[in-house]
DNA sequence: CAGTATCCATGAAGATACTG
DNA sequence: CAGTATCTTCATGGATACTG
């Protein structure tokens, strides 16, 4: 496949998207609504470790799809949440939502 | 990550999907529409090799998503399309798309 | 609390050559 | 034509221990 340079974008805009949030963790790190901080996070996402959490939230950050606030408190608190363009993923979580239910529903029936 | 087994799918519809269509290929292949020959989707999908396009074609067969037809011609002929359930991951792609453009024109403006 | 730093295991992908 | 068979490389993730 053609190489891309880090920041830059594939011509296509499916393939943008895939980049962007297709793998598994982004996703479902979209998936939990409303702020979360890093440790609701671990706990929510079933498993993930803190240094492949820590990766993709700051990929995602870099990317401008989340944002991250900071409390100067002892101890520290932090925030993620997500941004406007961030947000404008929820039809699309939601088409995949309706997706895998409709693709259970067929295969529970088989 | 709690374990799966193969073919065990998890309880999250989204996670569902993710898991299903959820990477960069795969996402690609559903985008070609209509019926494909194996050159065609290669020739389509720019760099694939000849191994990975068609580890992704078995497993999206198995998974319903993508049918396979074969014509007992000299040179043997296969074509692959997509199945109903596999049709209807259209809404997505396309939500995709709409995603991808708007996140392109963000960062051209940037 | 929210990470970082290491090290290791795994597997996905690429290149190439070959075949029914 | 439509793959399969190998081999190698590289990225991703997991486990664990440690820190501002």
């Amino acid at each position: 496949m053609t190489e891309l340079k880090y920041l830059e974008l594939p011509p296509c805009p499916v393939a943008t998207t895939a980049l962007l949030i297709g793998d598994h963790w982004k996703i479902l790190i979209i998936l939990l609504n409303g702020t979360k901080r890093f440790g609701e996070l671990t706990k929510g996402l079933d498993g993930i470790s803190n240094k492949v959490l820590s990766q993709h939230l700051k990929v995602m950050e870099s990317r401008g799809l989340i944002e991250r606030r900071v409390y100067a408190e002892v101890p520290v608190k932090v925030e993620y949440s997500l941004t406007d363009i961030g947000w404008k993923l929820k039809p699309l979580i939601h088409e995949m939502w309706q997706w895998g239910e409709l693709y259970k529903s067929i295969e529970a029936n088989k």
